[in-house]
DNA sequence: AAGCTTATT
DNA sequence: GCTT
DNA sequence: AATA
């Protein structure tokens, strides 16, 4: 039986408890509050020169009590570890606390950066804005993201006034981790990383915490306790609906007392018309649009463009653009290599596709051509669409011809956003609408705050005299920006 | 204590 | 909730 | 307050 004892540096009581009771509860391990019966000092963040200092500094024990020969010196997450496996696990190099007079030949490793390297503060910490690093699809903390994110949807369906901004600081810590190289398999690892590991407070935050629990029990009894809450499942469950946010949804839970899509459905209550068709089509548009839809729907919108305007681009963007395999909907962006030949694509395309689209609600441009006097013409300008398209499955309109009363066939109605911008204001939407979501509110915070400019889906400004500034490409505005270029498939933060 | 992306309807 |  |  080995005898542990916790060094009561930079960890508090609490975790001191708890440790203590997964540690006496394993069979293998005892755990004393007198250092002089412990063969293992067990600590956080500390070196073996810092442990022993403490010590003395505390007067917890005479120095001669405590000697780098008598005692193990093991960091905590040896003994994670430990608890994880049901065994004493073999300690490595890295988890023996280090003193100055022996020093082992400290081997480095692939991925994570050795303890070592990472008392180098300067030389490789992460940048502090999503859109200064590469974030790809697949990454390596995917347990501990999901659950950040767990939290962050919390907050935001809960009323609470700051919770928006709560929200953003777990999808903040979320993003941190999707750019490591990684996976996190210890405490220590989190040290200096933006949005977890506070830069002000000594002690743990909310985000440290939650994959600190993952790390040591392999999941978070509180993202376990919202994730199965009543008001997460019934909040999940209405907000799902196309055209109902967070206070339609929390008025159904808390003042109608609604849970279940069912109780939606049979209760009578006054819709707007985008919650009326999301309930319609609530099925249809909550299965994934999948990638080889998007692409069949992309030509027929691609050939339809060109032959009403010869050299119409349609380019995919959204989630596809960044490498997806499914979304929740097709972006699309219309434009043309003459400036002023793409307007009144919006409304030519819907037209002769009319019996494609279900539903369309059309948005005016109002950033430009709008001033301009001699460019008001008799027809509606619009410069977006969101929509519902009417997605016929293959060969289903052929096949049913033998039953005369199916000539409609089957399909599912699927959303499309259709955005035409003309070339001046092309690498802008692409980079707008490329996203994350996460990615753009980065790039624009960035903007903002270390460029003194504002970025948006049309163009690039001045913050103080609202001077534009071209481009036209995205590479020419990540170079304007002072950033390097991240392809679409490494925004995926 | 301030700030947290920006636009349209 | 986290950084400035 | 909802959508992108
Ligand atoms: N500036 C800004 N852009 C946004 C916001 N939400 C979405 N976008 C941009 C970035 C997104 O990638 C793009 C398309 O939005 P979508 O809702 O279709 O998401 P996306 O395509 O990334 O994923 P999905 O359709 O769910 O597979 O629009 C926002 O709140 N602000
Ligand atoms: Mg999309
Ligand atoms: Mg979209």
């Amino acid at each position: 039986m080995e005898i542990i004892y916790f060094v009561p540096r930079r960890m508090n009581k609490a975790r001191i408890d708890h440790l203590t009771r997964i540690a006496n509860k394993s069979g293998f391990f005892q755990v004393t509050t007198d250092i002089k019966k412990s063969n293992i000092l067990v600590a956080q963040d500390s070196s073996g020169d810092e442990v022993l200092e403490f010590l003395t500094k505390n007067r917890t024990v005479a120095l001669n009590d405590v000697t780098i020969e008598s005692k193990s010196f093991r960091d905590v997450s040896w003994f994670i570890n430990c608890m994880k496996e049901g065994y004493i696990v073999s300690v490595e190099d890295n988890q023996k606390l280090q003193f100055k007079h022996h020093l082992p030949a400290s081997k480095q490793e692939d991925g994570p950066p050795s303890k070592k390297a990472r008392i180098d503060k300067t030389t490789d910490r992460i940048p502090m804005y999503a859109c200064q690093r590469s974030t790809p699809l697949q990454h390596h903390n995917k347990q501990f993201t999901d659950a950040l994110e767990v939290l962050e949807e919390h907050a935001l369906y809960r009323d609470d006034p700051n919770s928006e901004a709560r929200a953003l600081a777990f999808r903040r810590g979320s993003a941190t981790l999707k750019s490591l190289p990684y996976k996190i398999t210890h405490v220590g690892q989190l040290k200096n990383l933006p949005y977890i590991d506070s830069t002000n407070s000594s002690k743990a935050g909310h985000c440290k915490k939650i994959i600190t629990e993952i790390l040591e029990e392999g999941f978070s009894d509180e993202v376990e306790g919202v994730t199965n809450s009543e008001f997460f499942k019934s909040m999940k469950i209405f907000c799902g609906i196309f055209g109902v946010g967070p206070s339609t949804a929390r008025k159904w839970f808390y003042d109608l007392n609604l849970r279940t899509l069912e109780d939606i459905k049979t209760k009578k209550l006054t819709l707007t018309k985008d919650q009326t068709l999301g309930l319609r089509y609530h099925e249809d548009l909550n299965k994934p649009l999948l990638l080889e839809e998007a692409n069949h729907i992309a030509k027929l919108v691609r050939e339809t463009c060109t032959a009403l305007r010869s050299g119409c681009t349609v380019t995919v963007v959204g989630g596809f653009r960044r490498g997806k395999d499914k979304g929740h909907d097709l972006d699309l962006i219309i434009s043309h290599p003459i400036e002023g030949n793409e307007e009144g694509m919006l409304a030519m395309v819907l037209e002769k596709l009319d019996e494609h689209f279900i539903y369309t609600e059309k948005k005016a441009s109002n950033t430009k051509r709008q001033t301009s006097l001699e460019s008001r013409s008799t027809m509606d300008h619009f410069e977006k669409c969101f929509s519902i398209f009417k997605y016929r499955h293959e060969g289903s309109a052929k096949q049913s011809q033998s039953n005369i009363l199916h000539l409609e066939g089957t399909w599912a109605a699927k959303r499309v956003d259709l955005i035409v911008v003309p070339k001046s204001q092309f690498a802008f939407a692409v980079l707008g609408w490329t996203g994350t979501k996460h990615f753009e509110r980065e790039i624009r915070r960035y903007v903002r705050s270390e460029k003194k400019l504002v970025l948006t889906s049309h163009g690039m400004y001045t913050l103080d005299t609202n001077e534009s500034i071209s481009a036209d490409s995205e590479e020419e505005i990540f170079e304007k920006l002072g950033l390097n270029f991240l392809p679409p498939s490494e925004r995926c933060c």
